[in-house]
RNA sequence: GGGCGUAUAGCUCAGGCGGUUAGAGCGUCACACUGAUAAUGUGAAGGUCCGUGGUUCAAGUCCACGUACGCCCA
């Protein structure tokens, strides 16, 4: 590598300099890789490449093939990100998934387009956007006016593009920025209200109401999500919890039994009972009628769950007198039990008299028992207070019963006026609460309830309750109208088109996912908020004249209002307000004074989301012909969570419009969690920064950890530094590490001229030999490039046919796993290949890299060449540098994935050689246990298998398999036994039985149990062919026998086989020779002195070839056996000159070493 | 409170239709090997398979109950 002779690899590079780095940086290797795509156009030309089919009516012929991909497409969806906060590793990881699957689609021949999407609306943005401005509740913004707030919505959402394109480049995903899709444009919110009047025309939207948790000091309703904004939402809260007599007057199948019996019913929201207008039992709940004491407070019969008549004994005035407790006393005092689903329609009288008129508000079926299977007996009564309009289970309970939905407070949630005003009665018995909060009129109303005597305890109750995030304001559930999609309506086709999608992992599809969609409930979409896609709907402004219209196109509203909705600027503009501005007399009111007007509401975000697939592409205004032929996609990935968002939405939009799936296949990945198990937190520090890792591991590394790792099958990861180098380690340095191998000795070769390596192909034209294997050497290759006459001389060993074989082999496992979208699959084949292919090939082919063998230079750089282009989806970035040094080419990328029919798949060759390491790790094992060091030569292994000659070979001279073994262990002379010849018990082996109890446990019941007792005590036999244990003749195939140690032997040591390894090993087992001669001591003396000066070498940061004179200084018995063995000890450390120093006996061997002039050629 | 899921080595996880000696990777320790490699090889230690009860000739595996944790919904 002077500057005469510019190297030959790296036959292109990213980097200034054309070198293969021996330490290398990764993150900068990246760095420079992202620049040259950049420049290249890299990405671009991955999709250009690719040519779409079309069929005669132009459209591109796509139809589905048997493994769900599409002809010459693949189809892919971005779950749109939300762009507020910046990127975690969540993000991270689905965008690894996200990029990987295209890069290997398009390598198989698919035109992949990748568009990326914003999620911008919601209000997640409107939360963010009122922190900006410093605001804390609606008032504000409507003071300043939805207009300007929506501007800063808009900003806020797109506040951190600029960084996640950053993060998204650098993690070396290819998505298409600058045609992306944000849900805040004109043309996908036509879409979105196209869709909703679909879903109207269709009868599959209407109003109703539904009850959230409510701020009653900012004025508003918040989302559930806003629950969990921070943890300080729940805190402790004390409340006072009452429990209040409802006489029962009749009703049900035991009214008339029952009139005058008292049900108790229990709350922690006292304020909610003038609003009363059911009590919940349990179906299956046992309940008791307890006649109270008459000088008790509550003289009379009253019931309750029965479980808790003992808790509440005192409460009906018994007491504890002589040895009867309170709660014995009442137990005494049941006088009736009744199932909860025989109280049924009980009626019973209300507290007060303020909505009894049942002309007025509708409450013709209230005060009644129903039966609701929520209602537990752990707290309370056993009888649930229900009131429609403060609870989700209330309403929906109530609805089911006819019951209405009536709000008894304002806004502000304090009581209406109509408190104030006499009732039916005539009376004003809760007069002062009117104007009065909620919480503050909690006292009033006990107040009131014990002077009617109608209290039966009042206690303060300590729980854990939600407090608006913004203000800590403690909320309360109040009903607001909303509107619904109403997907019962159709759940039964979405469980049905959910056969048609492919889940990995598959356990989500019936699991989390379809229990999900058949306990479907409808979707509430409204959100009486600002920023989002409007609800198309507008209404009378007077009921007297109602009317409803809808409209899902821009045309359709200009028709209606003479305009499109304009913004500021004069744009069409579906954002409020300029929506809201569109207003028109009611044509259905003759007078002409009511007005149509929208109604106030945005959509939930989540139905832009549902709505990606079509209105990404503005459908069916304009491309309605891609849509048709792009919709289902081939593929989304996202968390397992999206199962009721993301995924969710679509699968309900796509059955109710289009009655297809969404989407043919899913990735729902886990979790990620930090350092110690626990959600990542940025306060907790508890996960390693992303920067930090790109720019110390780098993303390949990254991308690495989280692909490999269980996540992708529905499992939750901790992410880890280590974890992270671990894949470094595994993957990365061994990849990178053999392709600095190669170009060190391609470089190298030929007196520095270097060696241009080429792929290996035989003489028919197929990419691996199908010379006879077993030989130490095959017919000749043909290389690349050459014609068959002017090959030169290559022959392959088993070596390389073992190693390309399990190119092949990597090759097919990784295409299907991939296939099949089994990422963890693919990078465990990656990661088996890699140590092969270091530990192994490479290990095993210095000797011959050094004496210039080209054959290995050329098999080397067909697998490695091969290696790159598989790896490519899961290292885009190490194995571009990589491919480009092999070949000079312009991008791994660009290439086509290597077909796995094109290699020949050796088995033979890759089952010797697996017996071959199988018998020199058994090897090692012996060597530990006989406790001889590797360096100490000893004389004779022996090696027992099944069909040794495959393993000895044809050829003249010794076996490749046995000269390995023979080199590995640092034997002198390894004999081959075939296991037929020779009996197992001369070397010590013995035989072991095992019972299959499997097969034996059905014939033999109880007895199988003796058998295996003899089996394992040694109490068997074997006699002409049966076997007897415990006394139990047993049947062919009830037992097997394996093969076994039974002692040391002597002067040997003595290994069975694994039976499971390659190579039908079974029955095989190694014979060790541990005699150690003089002559073989003063050889491994020798080799501990080589071991010495090649340290001395590496001490002195001399160059491989250098040429040495050495200088060794050591007791008389290592210079003995160095003199004895010079040759070798000269020969292995390049040493010319070797000085002898003897040294006391007890001397330590020492080396000093000096480069000489002459370079090595 | 409800639904779903999980519980196996220090850590992360595998463990067909139940079969008798429960595995892997990482980590730890010891030894070995090493002139491409921040690598590698061999071995050792490490288990109340969450608990209790049941079914069975046989239970980590099936059933019931309980406990703990997680996610979703309240």
């Amino acid at each position: 590598m002077t500057e005469q002779n510019p190297p030959v690899y790296p036959r292109a590079t990213s980097a200034s300099e054309r070198k293969v780095a021996t330490s290398v940086r990764f993150p900068e290797i990246e760095e420079r890789i992202l620049k040259y795509w950049e420049a290249d156009g890299t990405f671009h030309a991955s999709i250009a490449n690719r040519d779409v089919v079309r069929d005669q009516t132009g459209h591109p012929e796509n139809p589905q093939d048997s493994a769900g991909s599409r002809g010459t497409e693949f189809v892919f969806y971005d779950g749109p990100p939300f762009a507020n906060g910046l990127p975690h590793y969540g993000h991270l990881l689905t965008g690894y998934v996200k990029d990987l699957v295209p890069r290997y689609q398009t390598m198989r021949g698919k035109k992949v387009e990748r568009r990326f999407g914003w999620d911008t609306h919601g209000l997640p943005a409107e939360l963010s956007a009122m922190k900006d401005l410093g605001m804390t509740d609606k008032a504000e913004i409507e003071s300043m006016g939805i207009e300007h707030f929506n501007d800063a919505c808009r900003a806020n959402v797109l506040k951190f593009t600029k960084e996640w394109e950053a993060y998204v480049n650098r993690q070396a995903r290819w998505v298409d920025f600058e045609n992306d899709y944000k849900t805040l444009n004109v043309e996908f919110m036509e879409s979105v209200i196209w869709a909703f009047k679909q879903l109207h025309d269709k009868g599959l939207t209407y109003q109703g109401f539904r009850v959230l948790p409510y701020c009653w000091k900012d004025e508003t309703p918040l989302s559930n999500h806003e629950l969990r904004m921070d943890d300080e939402v729940y805190q402790e809260r004390q409340d006072p919890s009452v429990t209040v007599t409802f006489p029962i007057t009749g009703g049900g199948a035991l009214g008339d039994q029952l009139a005058g019996v008292n049900l108790l019913a229990w709350t922690t929201t006292p304020w909610t009972l003038p609003t009363n207008f059911s009590v919940a039992v349990g179906a299956e709940i046992e309940y008791a009628v307890v006649e109270a004491p008459a000088e008790g407070p509550l003289p009379g019969k009253h019931m309750l769950a029965a479980d808790l008549v003992s808790a509440y004994a005192k409460d009906l005035g018994f007491t504890d007198h002589d040895d009867v407790t309170a709660a014995e006393s009442a137990q005494a005092a049941v006088i009736g039990r009744y199932l909860g689903k025989d109280l049924a329609n009980l009626q019973y009288r209300p507290l007060w008299d303020y909505y009894t008129d049942a002309s007025v508000w509708g409450t013709q079926h209230a005060w009644r028992v129903l039966i609701e299977d929520y209602v537990t007996t752990t707290d309370g009564t056993g009888l649930v207070h229900q009131a429609s309009a403060y609870g989700e289970e209330d309403q929906q309970s109530s609805e089911a019963a006819g019951i209405p939905v009536i709000l008894s407070v304002d806004a502000a949630a304090e009581f209406l006026p109509m408190f104030a005003e006499p009732t039916p009665s005539g009376d004003t018995p809760l007069a002062e609460i009117a104007g009065v909060q909620v919480f503050a009129a909690n006292r009033a109303i006990i107040n009131r309830l014990k002077a009617d005597g109608r209290l039966v305890r009042e206690q303060s109750y300590v729980h854990s309750y939600p407090h608006c995030w913004r203000c800590r304001t403690p909320l309360i559930y109040k009903a607001v109208t909303s509107w619904y999609v109403a997907v019962t309506e159709f759940k039964d086709r979405m469980v049905a088109i959910n056969e048609e999608i492919n889940w990995i992992p598959e356990n989500v599809k019936y699991g989390q996912f379809g229990k999900w969609l058949e306990n479907a409930r409808d979707w509430s979409i409204s959100r009486n908020r600002y920023w989002g896609s409007p609800i198309p709907v507008w209404a009378s402004d007077n009921p007297e004249y109602p009317r409803t219209e809808v409209y899902g196109s821009l045309e359709e509203l200009k028709e209606a209002f003479g305009d499109y909705p304009r913004n500021a600027a004069g744009e069409p503009d579906l954002h409020r307000p300029w929506i809201d501005q569109l207003t028109r007399p009611n044509p259905d009111d003759p007078t002409g004074q009511s007005t149509m007007r929208r109604v106030e509401d945005v959509l939930d975000v989540w139905f832009d989301s549902g709505s990606m697939p079509f209105a990404q592409v503005h459908y069916p205004f304009e491309n309605a012909g891609w849509f048709d032929t792009h919709n289902p996609a081939d593929f989304i990935v996202e968390y397992i969570g999206q199962t009721r968002g993301w995924f969710y939405t679509m699968h309900i939009l796509a059955t109710a419009l289009f009655d297809r799936p969404a989407f043919s296949n899913v990735i729902s990945h886990g979790i990620v969690l930090g350092s110690d198990g626990q959600k990542m937190s940025k306060s907790l520090q508890n996960y390693p920064d992303v920067n930090e890792v790109f720019d110390r591991d780098g993303s390949d590394a990254m991308r690495w950890f989280l692909m490999a790792s269980p996540i992708l099958r529905g499992g939750n990861l901790i992410v880890t530094e280590e974890g992270i180098r671990e894949g470094v380690r595994q993957v990365l340095l061994p990849m990178w590490n053999a392709w600095h191998f190669f170009a060190l000795y391609a470089n190298t070769a030929n007196n520095g001229a270097g060696y241009i390596a080429r792929n290996v192909f035989t003489e028919d034209g197929d990419r691996l030999s199908r010379t006879e294997t077993g030989a130490d050497s095959g017919p000749p290759v043909a290389i690349e490039g050459e014609s068959a006459e002017g090959a030169h001389d290559a022959r392959l060993t088993p070596l390389d046919h073992y190693i390309l074989a399990a190119a092949g082999d990597l090759v097919r496992e990784v295409t299907e796993a991939l296939d099949e979208f089994n990422v963890s699959r693919a990078c465990e084949a990656l990661r088996g290949f890699a140590e092969t292919l270091t530990n192994w090939y490479i290990r095993r082919s210095r000797a011959r890299f050094y004496g210039e063998d080209f054959t290995s230079y050329d098999v080397l750089y067909t697998v490695l060449e091969t290696f790159t282009r598989v790896a490519a989806p899961l290292l885009p970035l190490v194995s571009e540098e990589i491919w480009r040094g092999l070949t000079g080419g312009r991008s791994v990328h660009l290439t086509d994935w290597p077909d796995p029919d094109t290699y020949v798949k050796d088995e033979r060759a890759v089952e010797l050689m697996e017996l071959t390491r199988t018998v020199t790790s058994a090897g090692s094992a012996l060597r530990k246990q006989a406790k001889q060091r590797v360096r100490q030569p000893l004389a004779t292994l022996t090696v027992v298998v099944p069909n040794a000659e495959a393993l000895a070979g044809t050829g003249a001279s010794e076996s490749p398999y046995v000269q390995i073994i023979a080199e590995e262990l640092n034997i002198k002379q390894v004999v081959l036994l075939d296991a037929a010849d020779v009996s197992p018990e001369q070397f010590g082996i013995g035989q072991q039985l095992v019972v299959n109890a499997r097969a034996a446990g059905p014939r033999l019941g109880k007895q199988v149990q003796h058998a295996i007792k003899g089996a394992k005590s040694g109490d068997w036999s074997m006699a002409g062919g049966v076997v007897t244990a415990g006394g139990l003749e047993l049947q062919e195939g009830e037992y097997t026998l394996t093969t076994t140690v039974s002692e040391e032997a002597g002067e040997s040591a003595v290994t069975v086989l694994d039976a499971a390894s390659a190579g039908g090993a079974r029955g095989g087992f190694l014979v060790l020779d541990t005699t150690l001669t003089p002559e073989l001591v003063a050889e491994g003396i020798a080799r501990d002195v080589v071991r010495t000066v090649q340290a001395a070498r590496k001490d002195a940061e001399l160059n491989v070839s250098d040429r040495i004179e050495t200088t060794l200084t050591a007791s008389p018995e290592v210079i003995a056996a160095v003199e004895a063995h010079s040759e070798l000890v000269k020969a292995e450390t390049l040493t010319l000159t070797l000085n002898l120093v003897e040294g006391e006996a007890t001397e330590e061997t020492r080396a000093t070493v000096t480069a000489l002039k002459e370079s090595h050629a």
